[in-house]
This record gives C-alpha cells, sequence and structure tokens, in this order.
DNA sequence: TGTCGGTTTAACCGATCGGTTAGTTGTCGG
DNA sequence: CCGACAACTAACCGATCGGTTAAACCGACA
C-alpha cells in the first residue's frame, strides 16, 4: 500500500479514505479487468456468426488484452495458483459467466458439426490458460535465452502470436472432413 | 519461515543453520521439482519412439505431476507471473532444456511429416501451461460452480483430462492426412 | 571425567506492512 | 466573515516477517 500511494503520488491515507482497505482496492482493479474482458469479448463476439469464428475471435480477445495489459494475466495467474483466495464473489460469478461462453460456443459448433465432441471446460482452459500463459512466458525470454534457450532472436509481433495459438488449438477443435478422431 | 519451522516441527532457526536463508529454501524447493520432472519425462521419452507418442507422453507426464504435486504448477505459475524474478539461474537453465525437449520433438516431426508446421515454442508452452493451468483451475472448481458456472458434477479422474487436453493438443498438432491446414 | 564440536532452542531484533488518527487545508453556503 | 464539512497530510501503531544470537544440549573422544 505505501508503494502503490507512492507510485500513484497520493498520500497513503487517501486510499484508504476513498477507495477502502487493501481488498477493496484489489477486487476494485481485478472488476475492472473483468469489466474490460467482458467489453471487449462482447464487442468481438457481435461481428463473428460461426462458432470457428467466434472460438477465433475469444482466443484473439483474450491474448490481445493480455499482450496490451501485462499485470491482468500476471493477477490472473496469481489468483489461479491460490484457487482464487483473494477474489471477491463478484469476481467469481462474472469469470463463471464467461466461462459460460465458452461452453456455449462449443456447444453451438458441436452441434453445427464444425467441432469435434472436446470437453468445453478444457476447451475453455486451453483458450484463456493459453493466453494468460503466453502473455506471461513473454516477460521469461530474455532470462531463459540467457540460460542458454533456443529461441527466435525477435519477439513475433502479439497478432502472429495470436495465429500461432489460435492455429494449433482451433485446429484441434475444429472437425476434419474425414480422418475422425476418437483417439 | 516462521509457519514452515512450525508446520515442519522444526525450530525456525534450524532451517537457517541446515539450509541458509529463504531464497536458498525456495531453490532448494524448485530445483528439487526441476529434477522431478528431468527423471520423470525422461523416463516416459525412453519408451517413446514417435514424435506424436513423445509429445503426448510429454504432456501426460506434465499433467501428471502437476495433478500429483500440487504446490508446483502453483510455484510455477507465480514464478511465471513474476518474470521469473525468484528463480536461481540454474533453474532457469535446466527449464530453458526441459523447453529444448519439445523443441526437438516438433522438429523431428515436422521432418518426419507428422507434425504440420507449428511454433515449437507456443506448442511447448501450450503443452506445459495446459498442464500447469489445467492443474491449478481444479482448485477455483468448487468456487466457480457456487458462483453459478455450469460444470460437470464430479471432477473426471485425472487421466480422463489427460486425455481431452492431448487430445485437442495433439489433434490441432498432428497432421491430417488430407486437408492441409495453412489457416 | 572434562571438554570440544556440532546441533538445537527460546528469545530477541530491526525492518516492513496494513491500517489509523489527530490535526491541517481548502472551499462553499449563509 | 465564519462555521461546517469534505479532502488531505504527517506521524504514528501494532502485528508480522526474515533473520540472528547467546546459551543450552549432546555425543565422541582424550
Amino acid at each position: 500500500m505505501d508503494e502503490i500511494a507512492r507510485r500513484a503520488g497520493v498520500n497513503k491515507a487517501m486510499l484508504y479514505y476513498h477507495v477502502g482497505d487493501k481488498a477493496a482496492l484489489y477486487a476494485e482493479v481485478v472488476l475492472g479487468f473483468i469489466a474490460l474482458v467482458e467489453a471487449e469479448t462482447g464487442r468481438r463476439m457481435a461481428s463473428e456468426a460461426s462458432p470457428t469464428g467466434r472460438l477465433r475471435a475469444l482466443q484473439e480477445t483474450f491474448l490481445t488484452l493480455a499482450l496490451t495489459h501485462p499485470s491482468y494475466p500476471q493477477i490472473m495467474m496469481r489468483e489461479i495458483a491460490s484457487g482464487g483466495a483473494n477474489l471477491p464473489a463478484a469476481a467469481l460469478q462474472r469469470m463463471a459467466q464467461v466461462l459460460g461462453n465458452t461452453h456455449r460456443i462449443v456447444s453451438d459448433g458441436l452441434a453445427s458439426g464444425e467441432f469435434r465432441p472436446v470437453d468445453p471446460i478444457v476447451a475453455h482452459l486451453l483458450i484463456v490458460g493459453g493466453a494468460v500463459f503466453m502473455a506471461n512466458a513473454l516477460r521469461l525470454r530474455d532470462r531463459l535465452s540467457a540460460a542458454g534457450a533456443e529461441l527466435p532472436a525477435e519477439i513475433p509481433k502479439p497478432a502472429t502470436i495470436a495465429d500461432r495459438v489460435t492455429d494449433i488449438l482451433l485446429f484441434g477443435i475444429a472437425a476434419r472432413p474425414a480422418a475422425g478422431g476418437s483417439l
């Protein structure tokens, strides 16, 4: 709290006066982020009709948001790691609704024959987790390559990364003409 | 450190006497986990020949380890979230080698025609991230369903989850007989 | 038996952290 | 001009945390 106040250029007591205690401030940040996710996915979903297009748009939205707001996937990872110990109930409710979106898209895709019968929850976790994980991993790049990892010299643009992630995930989820997949 | 000593049933000063300070203790834990990952992946890799089998085995190994040792994916997520701020250099080096394994498998699969030309690093992050994320997300289940998410009543067995994750990822990475995929 | 080195313990220390408080400043209506 | 109330500040408080210390314990070996 001291550091937050300092970097915000305000007196620490003002945080408590205007926002409340640490948990309230944290809830404000998390809920603000969730609202951004809702607004952005809603906007992107509106212009996509097919389940394939919607799922791709969903993945791209998550990844773009994660890359443009680096602190958010950081918070999300820490929160998931702790089992949501610090998440206010309202945040969990709205996260459940986002999960419901993916669930619906996958169900639609399965009904229309576009998707293979994959587990919607696993699909959702891979989509969101892929975006969040990818965004966070970028910060490890420099340290990893210094440790001897074979990484390409330059970081691909966010759009390129999104394409590659979506490529793997969607080609795994989309139904193929022949070659059935019970596995 | 107080709580660690208490739950370990030893006097706190003994931690400092035998192990060292907090960073040393943490490094011990992280390196122990990485050694476990190395041993387990090595064991599984030895009995798999094809790139497909190796990649599947890799994913299953990560997921199984993450599910049987819940504290490890927790630590990994926090560490990735912080950009590896607390990772000792040795840990980063060995993590880079694990990354190299995936890179090699994907390259082999591409050379043998089993895989589509996917980004090996993205593939690695999805494989590891999928396992880590999945394992951590299980702890959110109860709270999410209480918040109204549509989740199945019972938790699938780890092996089932591993199958579903691998199903999506591998069918996205594996080459298909016809129906090429430039996307 | 004495003592010497490694081991263990309870108590302690300074720094940090989340949060509060008493008091000051600013401002707006009467 | 002044009272009143919101906005703001510096200083403070108790709890917690990582880490240390001085003394006690204990087995081995002379």
